[in-house]
DNA sequence: CTTGTTGCAAAGGATTTGCACGGCT
DNA sequence: AGCCGTGCAAATCCTTTGCAACAAG
């Protein structure tokens, strides 16, 4: 956690760009969250520390975490942009249960592989790749019964 | 093709809907559509066809043919939602050229099992998934090396 | 001091909704 | 006739942009 305010650090300094309250807090909220929150959750939790922070300068501000390399944007087809971890996390996909909306991450390595030859397999060099498994989890599928 | 106006037409009836042209307009030029159209590039489609359709009903219909399951919902992260048909067409996955936007449908038999036995190993019952393979694809490969 | 940054309000783009009129059944 | 469907405009929702005041280097 330290790592990424140094490297995000750095990387405002590298750009010329300013260190300024807003952003740190804005970075060490989104730091703080787990699972992968949106904007509109990140501007709520920096707010209860400093309640003048502009929903506009969180946009900003994970824009350039985003460029920085320490955040990546997904999108579960909710209609909401949502960022999450992308440093000291290996790469991951995503479960998510249809009916409570919960997800979990999950690899597998031969799962991977596969696409990658995949890719290549139609002439792609492959750069990334985004794998949603929609479903029903333990939980639902108990309530369901009932 | 006939087979899916004829299904169209079925889920109209069977919900006590009304057949109008515009309904069938909107859904031929769906079927008509090789990629994945938005509800803007329908719109365009529809309207050479019938200048008086209006937006709306665009977006009205292609929630009436993903209840009636013919067509999906697919978002590839440039902000709008597509469609793609479901039937007659087997399931695939899209491989996305980052540079120029082009996309391929894949299957990959032994990718699709890995999914559902991962699913099940997190006690998820797999309902559906969506895999984007982001990548440079051939041709730009050869034109940014120029 | 110079330049980047902020919050606000306004603008934007995509999608949805309210409503009176018109068209199926 | 009754009710659904339509187009339009207005309303939403999320995100971006313009701008004047402000703060970091």
């Amino acid at each position: 956690m330290h790592d990424s305010i140094r490297i995000f650090q750095n990387y405002i300094t590298s750009k010329g760009l300013k260190s300024t309250s807003q952003r740190f807090r804005i970075v060490e909220a989104f730091l703080q969250s787990t699972g992968h929150p949106s904007a509109e959750e990140l501007h709520a939790k920096v707010r209860e520390i400093d309640p003048t922070v502009g929903q506009t300068t969180v946009y900003r501000t994970m824009k350039l975490l985003c460029d920085s390399g320490l955040a990546r944007e997904v999108q579960f087809g909710d209609g909401l942009t949502r960022y999450e971890q992308r440093l000291g996390v290996e790469h991951h996909d995503h479960l998510i249960c249809e009916h409570c909306g919960a997800t979990i991450e999950v690899v597998d390595e031969q799962i991977e592989k596969l696409q990658e030859v995949l890719a290549l397999r139609h002439g792609f060099k492959p750069t990334r790749h985004h794998l949603y498994l929609y479903g029903i989890c333990a939980d639902c599928q108990k309530k369901l019964q009932k």
